[in-house]
DNA sequence: GTCGACTCGGGTAATTCGGGTC
DNA sequence: AATGTCCGAATTACCCGAGTCG
């Protein structure tokens, strides 16, 4: 995807002149493709890099294609959380996003976005669901609004180098929750890594025969909900033994408790994305 | 294997206008054949040579895979499902992505491309998991991979009218199918509703607390896949009892067999998005 | 030979270029 | 030092009736 801006349009959108966007071409300050006729092209990634470096506000989204903003100018990562709950209450899907394009843009990564924005706002819902001041569609559509969001933040994100490493995961059988995984794949695609989402409730045999057929530098699991602990240590050891030598694998999710922990050989068990961020830039 | 490509597809391949590549073909930056009526034919390999030289990316790859025969149009409407097909095995959610965006901006509805392609698609790979010929981690890949499609095509839709009818709708527990809930969105949108996905796998109650929080216009639901008929008709009944007069209900989806919409009483069964777009324009 | 889809070429409107100046 | 504005020249995008392709 990934769209084109003539230095016009990127200009527009964070409200400079220009002549400024063509000068911080010039200067290297903002990636930029030229035509056969010399005619400047800038990425919408490209752009958004510029942005969250300088910390410049983007004054008219909507000009490049990206909601418009949520209306708060100095965001705290905090502060966005009562704010997003509003929200998902409401079912406000494009309030969520503005909120998730906002603070992305502002320069915050997807893993505080997840950990300190997205994860808080779904424990308060939770949280009223269980006083009776939340219905479970509100928390259900708020997951569709997320789902909505991140899709939308993935494609801001700067597109892999063609010789990235490629990383690919899933969730287990019984485990429906699509925020996750995606949340997971936003991550690794911002430290640069091609991905490929399998999707949720995988039985082990078509995680093991993925593995084999991509051979992927690293596959992760996103257990939010296990049925049986029994049944997938079984058949996660079955998967770790088949696994290539090149392969690394790691596990995260609010099912990862210390029992499964402790009979889940990987390179890595996350708690949080900030783990998984860490982790990927010790690589 | 040296194929011919006319300025409409290179543009494509190329994401330039087609008046730029005639120019740049004239001018010489791309070498060019001749027909003998004297249209131009660009080699892939002038093409590619054309793309390294210039340091441009090929903004759509898949494109310049395709036969010299035809244009691009055409070829994209009448070959669009093999390619599809491809593309969801390959697990290229960008090749995916762009065919939807092609087949969208070529003039096909939202419904003709659930119908007419991504059904078909889906249909295809089933048909080649029951010989064998295909794993199930390849599917559900494809499915993440439509979902996304989905997710830009509906960006891609008019933003509905602030005083637009509401439609919400989802799936009821057990069925996990999020394809179809995002097609009828999409359908929904394309006629300028406004919508609220509420998910998948949504117990009844909350359903009926939903329908009488928002009293929409419209309540859709989805059926992929039934577990037991029965409870969701003793369901279906409470619902549609506890249903505020201003709301239409349609049903739709694979599950609806003759014995589910015999019992279901609703202001219509939809077997292909087509029909709830008859429906919407009927309205 | 018919026909629909595509391409031709040329013209025009809209943008962008680079450089100079404020 | 950095930004915004102005300029003629060049580039690109869009449009159209006539002709070609499959």
């Amino acid at each position: 995807m990934n769209r084109r801006l003539t230095p016009r349009q990127a200009a527009l959108a964070i409200g400079v002149s220009e002549s400024s966007v063509k000068r911080w071409c010039d200067d290297g300050a903002i990636p930029v493709e030229y035509t056969v006729g010399g005619h400047r092209r800038i990425t919408l990634d490209a752009l958004i890099g510029y942005v969250r470096q300088t910390q410049r506000p983007l004054l008219r989204p909507e000009v490049i294609g990206l909601p418009p903003t949520s209306g708060v100018t100095q965001w705290v990562l905090d502060r966005a959380v009562p704010r997003l709950v509003d929200l998902l209450l409401q079912g406000s899907a494009d309030g969520c996003r503005s909120i998730v394009v906002d603070l992305y843009s502002a320069g915050k990564s997807v893993s505080e976005i997840g950990d300190q924005v997205m994860a808080p706002a779904f424990k308060q819902i939770g949280d009223r669901w269980a006083c009776g001041e939340a219905h479970v569609y509100q928390e259900r559509r708020g997951c569709e609004a997320c789902l909505r969001a991140l899709h939308t933040l993935r494609d801001l994100l700067p597109e892999p180098a063609a010789d990235a490493p490629l990383a690919i995961g899933g969730s287990v059988a019984g485990d429906h929750y699509q925020l996750p995984n995606l949340m997971v794949e936003a991550v690794l695609r911002e430290h640069g890594w091609q991905t490929q989402l399998l999707g949720t409730n995988l039985p082990i045999e078509t995680l093991i025969q993925a593995v084999q057929d991509r051979r992927p530098r690293l596959f992760w699991f996103s257990l939010s909900h296990l049925e049986n602990p029994l049944p997938f240590l079984a058949d996660y050891r079955k998967f770790y033994e088949a696994l290539p030598e090149e392969t690394l694998v790691v596990l995260g999710g609010r099912a990862l408790l210390p029992e499964i922990r402790e009979q889940t050989p990987c390179a890595k068990h996350c708690d949080r994305l900030s783990d998984l961020s860490e982790f990927l830039k010790s690589l």
